[in-house]
DNA sequence: AGATTATCCTTCTACGTTGT
DNA sequence: ACAACGTAGAAGGATAATCT
């Protein structure tokens, strides 16, 4: 490196230095310079291993070039200690009159407009038709105009208009659309979404969406989103017209899988299964149908419990907290019950692990779509013979279980959860094998 | 006017939280 | 589980205020 790009390499590393402290300093905040000039020690500064290379004199030299050259400009201010004028650099001083003049030689753009670029870019959100993201765009504008970054990456600009345009695609969104389509069609690049604007788009729904989820999969798919189609699993006797056909799903021994398009479409016309059962998790969702809906099955399983006999079911599988699809077919089961008089509705279960997220999901459910479910297999008696199967958790898990007791939502499962805090374990669903028995009607 | 005290501000350090 | 980041509190310095 020549001399005078040292120097000028030098100019900016200073100049960049001091404007970074006043950045982050009161006088910036307040917007009116404070008694105290952003500054720093040579000593214990970035530049003191430079400044003091015995090996290489060059780059002091070049140092004091610079400075010179700020403070005869009257953008610093450098003391020396006594005796020592023009040897060896105490401390440097930014003057407020020349933070303008500063930014223009080190040719960076003031931190009050890269503030005021994000909020224009921003302003579209202010009436988004989602409140979620009007109080997020509130504290996030709100927080620039106080001049506070609010944990945004200033110099992710692309990235933020992006997830603007994101933002502004998903309540238009019907079914839920592959994440890939998704980008292709908003952003015009089928990566985009992924590469840069999912992981945004994720923190904002776990800190200001309406719900908690357990997943990744599921908090994008609650704004219509998913990484492929996904099937709605459903078997047992019941009976459902999409057009002028007439399906039955009794006749198939291993139940189907709906596409959403279908469940849109349909109708459900009959359900003659006794009950109807829910099931978190696909394991079990299998074993159900395997076990319940074929009534006089002479197979069995290997020397397993005798199948025959036993009432069918109407099994829905939901997979965690249901999909929109899932959603969707639940709001059709519904609205067949609600054509019934209440007394000839078939009973609606739902049977999930005995853990945070089970109860949560049991009362998504029941709050968004079936108000009078009941739990199956989830309760305090269950948990206790499977107690010695449970898996152990830790404080942070009691501490959010715990939250769930002052929710008047959760009233019900006061005694199963403070039962779980007790023994510090939650039970898997999969590990419960005797539910042959239904539920006594 | 000089010195001492008070106050304000930056910087350092530790802690908690969040993301990988 | 670990690292990185951000925040909050403590300490050190500098300026301002007050007293003698």
């Amino acid at each position: 490196m020549k001399g005078a790009n040292l120097k000028e390499y030098y100019r900016y590393k200073i100049l960049s230095l001091l404007l970074g402290k006043y950045e982050a300093s009161r006088s910036f905040q307040t917007g009116t310079p404070g008694k105290q000039r952003p500054q720093f020690a040579m000593a214990r500064s970035p530049l003191a291993e430079d400044y003091f290379d015995e090996m290489d004199h060059r780059k002091r030299e070049a140092i004091h070039a610079a400075l010179d050259e700020l403070a005869s400009a009257g953008v610093v201010e450098v003391t020396w200690p006594r005796f020592q004028e023009g040897r060896r650099v105490e401390k440097v001083y930014l003057n407020f009159a020349a933070i303008p003049r500063a930014y223009e030689l080190a040719g960076m753009e003031p931190l009050e407009q890269r503030m005021e670029r994000m909020r224009h870019m921003l302003a579209p959100l202010s009436n988004h038709p989602w409140e979620w993201v009007r109080r997020w765009w509130v504290e996030v504008d709100g927080a620039l105009a106080a001049r506070r970054t609010a944990g945004l990456d200033l110099d992710d600009g692309e990235g933020y208009e992006n997830l603007v345009r994101v933002l502004l695609a998903l309540p238009g969104l019907e079914d839920s659309v592959p994440e890939r389509i998704f980008s292709q069609r908003v952003l015009g690049d089928s990566k985009a979404f992924e590469q840069g604007v999912k992981k945004r788009l994720l923190s904002l729904l776990k800190s200001h969406g309406p719900e908690e989820y357990e997943t990744d999969a599921e908090y994008l798919d609650s704004v219509g989103l998913t990484d492929n189609p996904k099937m709605v699993l459903a078997a047992g006797p019941f009976i459902f017209r999409a057009g002028s056909a007439v399906f039955d799903a009794g006749g198939l021994p291993g139940g189907l899988g709906l596409a959403v398009q279908t469940v849109r479409a349909m109708e459900i016309t009959a359900v003659s299964a006794p009950w109807v059962l829910l099931v978190e998790n696909l394991t079990s969702y299998h074993q159900v149908v395997q076990r319940f809906s074929l009534p006089g099955d002479e197979e069995g399983e290997g020397g397993g419990v005798q199948a025959a006999g036993l009432p069918a079911v109407m099994a829905v599988y939901t997979g965690g907290f249901p999909h929109r699809g899932v959603q969707l077919f639940l709001r059709r089961l519904q609205e067949y019950r609600e054509n019934l008089a209440a007394t000839a509705r078939p009973p609606v279960y739902h049977w999930g692990d005995m853990d945070y997220g089970g109860i949560r999901i049991y009362e998504y459910i029941r709050r968004n779509f079936i108000p009078d479910l009941q739990p199956y297999l989830m309760d305090v008696d269950t948990y206790s013979r499977y107690l010695h199967a449970g898996i152990p958790f830790g404080d942070e898990y009691a501490a959010r279980l715990r939250r769930l007791l002052d929710d008047d939502v959760y009233c019900t499962w006061r005694p199963l959860i403070q039962e779980m805090l007790k023994h510090r374990r939650w039970v898997e669903q999969e590990g419960i094998t005797d539910f042959e028995n239904p539920p006594a009607f």
